[in-house]
DNA sequence: GAAGTTCACGAAAACGTTGTAGTGTTAATA
DNA sequence: TATTAACACTACAACGTTTTCGTGAACTTC
């Protein structure tokens, strides 16, 4: 078990100081070429590396970002945060991650974690509880101590920070003027309740398809669901007021979904009514998931460009704490979303 | 912008040293009562938190975990992350994690960056490229410098560590049984190349089931794929053989896939051929993920316990990293899988 | 040969924290 | 009264690194 060299070791080898191994070892004009390779060999040599937290301790910043998002086991999340992880790599940077599991009593407790300086900056995606309960004061705090906060998806007008969002309306607008496009008329929406911004979005560009259609409103015709994560209490209820919907509306022809999962339950219903998919009923739903590619027959989904999403977030982070940024006011940027064609329409 | 207060400011502020501060924080003996109330006071209205950097550098060790995964947009893998994520925030640590995204190089940049000592320990999985060329340099390397490292579910016999296993082949036993005992006779296998050894493994399982229950071995029965990243390339590949199978096997009576990805293609072409799941065709796979839950039907799989996986590694590595193990020989830990029981079969 | 210049290197402070080893004051003991 | 003990606090080194400011020696210049 060879432990880690530090340069005082390697110095005290080399009869030198320390001053001059460190030089040498950033090739310091100051240090003559011959000590220089001397040093930079037994450095080598002795697989030296320099100690980051050292370094962070000097420097007053670490090259670390934290994420957290409100879960992993989760496609959108998933590649967000690969996206993250892809910039950080080619920037120099580490990546951290924490879940807070939908808890706002946990998304406060890893922000403090967090913040007691092994971090630079977040990005974060707020947990449903937060939105639920509208306390913000974790990242208020974060945000006056100095450290840069990237928000993205789930985001909230009065944080006032740099944000990366999906635009929701319009990837639900795309979505719902498809199937009307395709000659659907009667169009079922699945949504979430309002208190999820991205539920609320997603349904106003449902109803503004349907206005630009000229198609009158139809309450009937839209469901909403609370946002749990017990999909196991959520999708029975789910699937018998779709049972119910179905009966009471036969003329239904097509059916847009906020979320695969709601879209998988359609499925289901759709198949006990023995409907075909497309022909009898077409389906949309919002997330381009595993489920929707490998669903027979397969979805077509709205993309919303989850990888995109971290990249972008990612710049915007490093770029404010290089202060690569000259302006001071926060910024938004939106990814925009794209409908990907599958069997279902 | 506040920024973060140390102690040194706050023994200013206050009018004493350092040490007092910090013996106060700690609620020294050797500090009156009055003084140390003072500061706590005082900490407490200016926020202070510690300089985990410092602490750090100090005691020569960080309370960070180094998460190695291949992927994180794969259900299993997220699974682990959710359990190591668990534990590690009930013990006080963090948890830092990358990607080699099937990579050997990624593997290996990433564990020297994190190595670089912002990190106690890692938890990895090796990636696809790294279990094909056979190359542990850099697990070896970390390990002589000290570092534990606990490796799941694709592990290797040549690395010297502690591990935390799924036991494949029981499982792939369970799964053939289980068709068998539904009267089933003639099982297809889809499987991966051996090189890759829970693909290895799980054909193993498959072997012996048919064994035990006397069926004789049709190697015309068994589909080995390439696993690579590129899904789009490989699933038509896989369809189309499975195709053949079934035009060249009509008596094929069950399927039973390494993964979920490939029980999604084979149901699709099931689908195609007409034949109704369970009736003409049961299905079973591995990975309990959201293809299985959520697919019309929904699938049988085994479950591996991913969470359960994350939090037997998270403890092992924590241990070690604690010295709570006098053991010195590395520890593996096998984790039960378990047949879930859907419509499939 | 005195003064200045360049060269190659070393000493020391700083980052924030903790713990050991003092230090000065007061009180108790011989 | 002199010694010791307890108390309440401070000084300082250490962790590994970078960087500024010396500093001595060799060399050049007048």
């Amino acid at each position: 078990m060879k432990k880690k060299i530090t340069i005082k070791q390697l110095a005290a080898e080399l009869g030198v100081s320390v001053s001059t191994v460190s030089k040498s070892l950033h090739d310091s004009p100051e240090i003559s070429k011959e000590t220089r390779e001397k040093v930079q060999a037994f450095a080598k040599l002795y697989n030296y590396r320099p100690n980051n937290i050292a370094l962070s301790l000097k420097n007053k910043k670490t090259k670390t970002i934290g994420v957290i998002i409100p879960e992993v086991v989760h496609h959108f999340f998933a590649m967000v945060v690969k996206g993250v992880e892809q910039v950080a790599m080619e920037r120099g940077y580490n990546v951290v991650i924490s879940l807070s599991n939908e808890s706002f009593e946990k998304e406060v407790i890893n922000m403090e974690t967090f913040a007691d300086s092994l971090i630079g900056g977040f990005i974060m995606s707020l947990s449903k509880e937060t939105l639920k309960k509208q306390d913000y004061h974790h990242i208020h705090q974060t945000i006056q101590e100095g450290m840069p906060v990237v928000l993205f998806d789930r985001t909230v007008p009065e944080i006032n920070c740099d944000k990366v969002i999906v635009n929701d309306e319009q990837g639900a607008l795309l979505a719902t003027k498809h199937l009307i496009d395709q000659g659907k008329k009667n169009i079922l929406l699945i949504t979430t309740e309002d208190y999820i911004s991205v539920g609320r979005l997603r349904t106003q560009g449902y109803l503004k398809a349907l206005q630009k259609a000229n198609i009158p409103l139809n309450n009937g015709l839209i469901i909403k669901t609370e946002d749990t994560n017990r999909s196991d209490i959520i999708l029975p209820l789910l699937e018998n007021e779709l049972r119910t919907a179905l009966k009471q509306n036969p003329e239904i022809d097509g059916i847009f979904t906020v979320n695969e999962i709601y879209a998988a339950a359609a499925m289901r219903v759709i198949r006990e009514f023995n409907l075909n998919i497309p022909n009898d009923i077409s389906l949309v739903c919002f997330t381009d998931g595993v489920i929707s590619k490998y669903a027979t027959p397969s979805l077509t989904t709205v993309n919303q460009h989850g990888i995109q999403i971290g990249i972008e977030a990612a710049n915007l982070l490093i770029d404010r704490l290089e202060n690569k940024i000259e302006q001071p006011k926060p910024i938004t940027k939106v990814v925009a979303c794209e409908i990907v064609r599958r069997d279902s329409t």
